[in-house]
DNA sequence: AAATGTGAAGACCTTCACAGCA
DNA sequence: TGCTGTGAAGGTCTTCACATTT
């Protein structure tokens, strides 16, 4: 059976940790330990873990090298993977010049834009394409994640073009909650319904 | 019975979707047509409203304008809030800059921050204070939501003051998924962990 | 006729608890 | 002995389906 998408929602957390782990030379590591670490129940680090494979020693737990090794490859996060920007504003200017996405292994390697004024500009060393460009450049330079950091009235046009371009995951800093087919993820990156989310609470 | 968390988290959703749907002159709407905008089973929009009264009327459906104050009120987002943002870095500073918080109910009126060469000046109008000066501040200007932005090595540290000085919402952009004492809610915004959870389908 | 509100059913996810292994 | 891996149990969330209301 595979993995539900809540445990691949928290595979990255473990990656995290176990990167954590070694930095603070600790090689070998127990469900209960780890899941202590993260505020979760032992039980359901052997559960999440389980659905991979067999990856602990009995009465012993966890290498941490290992397993951190194959988590990393069956989120297939050891390699790097090119990245589209679509929208260069204050908010895709912010992205393009976030420093930590290159250490992770998302490399922006393409932007773009519907306003003509941006496009030829570069910025912070990337070219600004048109909209028109999007097919070919993400054929061509093997592109299959965009982060999407338009403003939220171009949202729906740029996505559905992204999902006509072959595109397979999304990273969504509009304030709309796109509707995709099944074969394209999209995770949003909304401050605004987090902060109300929380304010019911207070 | 009182609602769970996920219904929470959708409500804001629904909220975008009537203002919406207020802009588009439409004033009242069903079910399914609530759930088909937004990509969920109408049941789904009936059980989630279900859980705080009786907002529709049987045969018609929801009237959008009333629907819409009502989810307002519960959420209590029909007020202002006072937020605080601890650290002033390039994250902070773009939070500062980005102008749709203010719009939505959330207004950054304290800032903060560990380093010294940042404290004192002025930033977007907000004096960067220490954080020595969290728990009176927060009180005096009687603020209960934090934006935490400082780098990951200092986030538990920061998150614990928060905590101490009674801050009861954190919306934190830091690479720590802090552990909390139930009375205090985070929601993480990590673009790192939804790309790393997205590759994996890919 | 049309759509809500809601018990019941079903799907999904988490935790328990223990057999089995190092 | 200590901890994994995993069926079974328990809990939570979603969907179904229909009685009820306008």
């Amino acid at each position: 059976m595979d993995a539900p998408e809540v445990v691949i929602q928290r595979i990255p957390l473990y990656v995290r940790l176990l990167n954590q782990f070694q930095i603070d030379g600790i090689s070998v590591a127990s469900s209960s330990e780890i899941g202590s670490a993260l505020g979760m129940t032992s039980a359901q680090i052997r559960k999440d873990l389980g659905y991979f494979g067999h990856f602990g020693t009995q009465g012993k737990g966890y290498d941490c090298a290992m397993l951190l090794k194959e988590l990393r490859g069956i989120l297939q996060i050891d390699k790097e993977w090119a990245v589209a920007l679509v929208g260069v504003g204050r908010l895709g200017r912010a992205i393009i010049g976030y420093p930590g996405f290159a250490p992770e292994g998302f490399k922006i390697t393409a932007a773009f834009d519907v306003n003509t004024k941006q496009v030829g500009k570069a910025i912070g060393g990337i070219l600004v394409q048109p909209i028109s460009e999007l097919g070919r450049t993400l054929k061509s330079k093997n592109i299959h994640i965009a982060v999407v950091a338009v403003p939220t009235n171009e949202a729906p046009n740029i996505i559905g073009n992204l999902k006509e371009c072959g595109i397979r995951a999304i990273l969504n800093y509009s304030s709309i909650s796109p509707k995709v087919p099944n074969e394209v993820k999209v995770r949003n990156i909304d401050p605004i319904l987090a902060l109300q989310s929380m304010t019911y609470y207070l």
